[in-house]
RNA sequence: GUGGUUGUAGCUCAAUCGGUUAGAGCGCCGGACUGUGGCUCCGGAGGUUGCGGGUUCGAUCCCCGUCAGCCACCCCA
């Protein structure tokens, strides 16, 4: 037995090679449609691009390893980084917003589970150098569609809000500490998921008041505004500094996508340098792990590159959407099937074949035939399991009038087409 | 990184209490079928039972280790 690919990493066979062609392709028009433009960077990176800012939770799940240089070096685990320092440089000469997207493969060293790999790719978009909040609906809006585009609904999947200045003025307004709050900012986090006594618990352990705590619950089952205003009362300036969070809300109800999105505050989220809105899209029956994420990083610019540009983005990956799609039934079939199978009957027509099949590639027809002498029968069971939509039949009896068959497999019907004429009768037929 | 659980053909699975040569379906290859396809029938290839060790007259089965998958933690691109 040869090796086995490495924990966490994936062969693409052509089933699955197709799927991802399928995803890919998805994401660029969606993406191109909103006017952004793809780059890529480089998936080995210096290992301090990461420990500078991107804190200690991604930190700790690095692939990460001395080059042949003596080099600290990481596989890429995020884009974000790579996309501040390629932006940074170039900062001056870039019109602004910069729309932006990326498909990168990224890497974590990490015991692997469903949904979770060592290796995966991720849709990438980002805006930058818009501090206003129709850009933050811009980016929600295209993360949503990005999904949308391959048949979901809001009823496969949703996507919640939130922002992490309403956040940190709600959790000052109720008398936290540093260290209270991000305890807060964890049992927030896992609220859907943790016993609501564990939650509680926790919060009593780092001695938060009852009060305090009654308030949290309150809050972390806000879904809309009005009630998020009746909630957050009296709580510092919450309200204020949940402006930009109307708007962006409003601005996708405006869009028409309000039946896709949900504020909830107990959107966190790991990364350390979001500074704003924060969001993360996830099936509608909550089975699956959290499908996209993204939010406002406002000051990673700055502390990167030096460049003071306000900026936005997602992260959007391959692995769970596909556990989405076929749970929905939505992964469509093998897109790599050919047009036309040419079948030759005896010796005497293998040149003939070689010389059509060479005419039909020229113009641009997928093309396949048997590549030594078989039986006809043989070679139509080829076109078959080939999914050709078409076989041609080439024999003494048609050469010798200037013609050939022309079958079309799926319809089981059969027609002669002169020689001369073949190359736009085929092109003809398979426009149908 | 911690704990639990599972590993038999390319895939899905079977194999009596520990007992002779580890089977089936699908898939793959060939034939029936030298001018007409998805069906049918026949045949074939394909296994170090994840790997290593132990117990036993004898291990797919029991025990230990290890590797890998899955699940839960940790954490969350």
């Amino acid at each position: 037995m040869p090796p086995l690919p490495l924990p966490g990493f994936r062969d693409f066979y052509p089933d699955e090679f197709s799927l991802r062609t399928h995803l890919f392709g998805t994401w660029r028009a969606v993406a191109t449609r909103y006017g952004f433009q793809e780059y890529d960077g480089p998936p080995l990176e210096p290992l301090e691009l990461y420990t500078a800012k991107s804190g200690e939770e991604i930190v700790t799940q690095l692939y990460n390893f001395t080059d042949k240089g003596g080099r600290e070096v990481a596989l890429r685990p995020e884009m974000t980084p790579t996309l501040a320092r390629m932006v940074a440089a170039r900062a001056n000469g870039l019109r602004k917003p910069i729309r932006w997207f990326s498909i990168p493969q990224l890497y974590r060293y990490e015991r692997q589970q469903r949904g979770r790999l060592r290796e995966h790719f991720q849709l990438n978009c980002d805006l930058i150098g818009e501090p206003g909040p129709i850009g933050d609906a811009e980016i929600i809006a295209l993360a949503v569609d990005a999904v949308r585009a391959f048949g979901l609904g809001p009823s496969d999947f949703r996507v919640r809000v939130s922002d992490r200045r309403v956040l940190s003025e709600l959790l000052a307004g109720l008398g936290l500490d540093r260290a209270q709050v991000a305890v807060a900012y964890q049992v927030l986090d896992k609220f859907g998921r943790a016993p609501r006594e564990v939650s509680v618990g926790r919060l009593r352990d780092a001695a938060v008041g009852p009060d305090a705590i009654g308030r949290l619950l309150t809050l972390s089952g806000v879904r809309t505004w009005d009630a998020f205003r009746e909630a957050a009362a009296g709580l510092g300036d919450a309200v204020g500094a949940a402006e930009p969070l109307r708007r962006t809300l409003a601005a996708l109800e405006a869009m028409g996508l309000a039946e896709f999105v949900d504020l909830d505050l107990t959107i966190v989220r790991g990364l350390a340098y979001y500074t704003g809105t924060v969001f993360e899209l996830f099936d509608a029956r909550g089975e699956l792990r959290a499908i996209c994420g993204g939010g406002r990083y406002d000051n990673l610019l700055q502390a990167l590159g030096g460049v003071d540009l306000p900026a936005l983005g997602f992260g959007l990956g391959d692995v769970v959407l596909t556990e989405l799609l076929r749970d929905r039934g939505l992964v469509p079939g093998d897109q790599s099937a050919i047009d036309v199978f040419l079948a030759g009957i005896g010796e005497e027509d293998a040149s003939e074949v070689l010389a059509l099949a060479h005419e039909l590639r020229d113009a641009g027809l997928r093309v396949e035939y048997a590549l030594s002498p078989q039986p006809l029968g043989k070679q139509l069971r080829l076109a078959d399991a080939r999914n050709a939509r078409l076989a041609v039949v080439l024999g003494p009896d048609e050469r010798a009038r200037g013609e050939l068959v022309v079958k079309d497999l799926a319809a089981k019907t059969q027609s002669a087409v002169r020689r001369d004429a073949v190359g736009a009768w085929l092109l003809e037929a398979l426009r149908g």
